[in-house]
DNA sequence: CGACAGGTTGAGTGAGCTCAAGTCGGGTGG
DNA sequence: CCACCCGACTTGAGCTCACTCAACCTGTCG
């Protein structure tokens, strides 16, 4: 694996913030490094991760332009790398949050995202089945790239599969089986398009159990997006 | 479900803080209210835990004297229930945290106790196995409750299962299964010493999988405490 | 053109779920 | 006091969904 510190693209920028650019693959920060800054996407998307012992993954989110990621405490329990080519701006802890009064809300806002993007991820996880996580995610994925139905997914079918624990096998068979049921359409591996929502809605909540035919009750899936919908709230500029 | 709103115990309070007690089973707050106040645990143990559509149970956190809850945006998405018998302090939010200068410090600790709560609960259900899950629930239960050997769960079997995206049943297979190889030691379905930490320590990494016996390659399992071990700290005091 | 990374799909296996008893302890009422 | 109930827990038997192993396809890059 490569590993950059990134080309510092402003060189004119103050201490406070720092404009930075990594090519698909680069580690942005590393598990167990000090925590002393934090960053924004600008452009393209983040993963952040965190190595179990025995080497498997767990992801614990996807970052897009506007997200804000790397709050943690003292030192990164996760890693960050570039899932497509980024663009970022660091910022100093000390500097970017938690000292000068005017920026308190802002600061409380900062760590609130971070807050939701932890509870997105365990509302993920918390799914029993394969489909109800796949569904979910897409949903989610959907929802936050721009409420769109029709969504490129930038990251690979391995970084999904460590998202929402399962493996790359499970995550290609069920979203063949979505389009093969027409749910969903699979234009190539990356780009997906959601042909029923209501029913993916269905069966992220775990009411496609039985049939797959009847729309048993409808009621219910219409009203107040679900626990996993709720954005994990980018932080405004 | 019972739902009272506890009785104030410190009438004199200021509207800063309040001091509540709830029974065994009582609802702290529900799923869906607004979240303007945070919670602190005095004594007793409270679990937070949110309802998929399906009716199923993901329990986030549980939370012990001293530990934090109840940080949320603006409604919770998850509600607090009293496991055992406790007593709380209540404070409200815009005067808790983010607002006056002096308590910057003081809200950021807070917000990332929150979050490392939310990690220890996502290192738990990265896992893949029962076993690695109940181990790790393990360890990182008597790490939390004072580091020593012998422990007492406050909760039920449900509320392990729930925790930790199980069944009763394997929950309680899997701890039999551990009694059985002298692991731990089951003194009651609450009562619970850990005979062999460092096998256990072993099983929640995943290098149980193979024999049960040969204590293959302890290094690496003594060193710095794990993810899941990071203790969810206790804000104050 | 071959090498390789990413993705799909099939066959077989097994860990954890479901269904179903059965145990244990505490509370309640006759 | 005992009978009864009920909730929490344990344990067995069978099944199923997701994992493992393996083959194969497709597109990209050198």
């Amino acid at each position: 694996m490569l590993r950059l510190s990134g080309q510092t693209a402003n060189p004119a920028a103050r201490h406070t913030q720092t404009t930075l650019k990594f090519r698909k693959g680069e580690i942005i920060y590393a598990q167990g490094d000090p925590a002393s800054d934090w960053y924004q996407v600008v452009s393209g998307t983040v993963r952040t991760c965190f190595l179990y012992r025995d080497g498997h993954r767990q992801l614990t989110g996807f970052y897009y332009g506007g997200d804000v990621f790397g709050i943690e405490a003292e030192k990164f329990r996760s890693s960050a790398e570039a899932v497509t080519p980024v663009t970022l701006t660091r910022r100093s802890k000390a500097i970017g949050f938690a000292i000068p009064a005017e920026q308190i809300p802002e600061a409380s806002s900062i760590l609130q995202s971070a807050l939701n993007h932890a509870q997105s991820c365990i509302s993920l996880l918390g799914r029993r089945t394969a489909n109800e996580r796949v569904a979910a995610f897409l949903l989610a994925t959907a929802w936050r790239i721009g409420g769109r139905d029709s969504l490129n997914l930038p990251m690979t079918r391995a970084d999904i599969a460590d998202h929402l624990g399962l493996t790359i096998h499970t995550v290609s068979r069920t979203l063949s089986e979505l389009a093969r049921r027409e749910i969903i359409n699979l234009n190539g591996p990356q780009s997906i398009t959601i042909c029923n929502p209501q029913l993916l809605r269905l069966l992220a909540d775990g009411e496609g159990r039985d049939s797959s035919h009847e729309q048993k009750d409808q009621i219910g899936a219409l009203d107040c997006p679900t626990l996993a919908m709720a954005p994990a709230t980018a932080f405004g500029r």
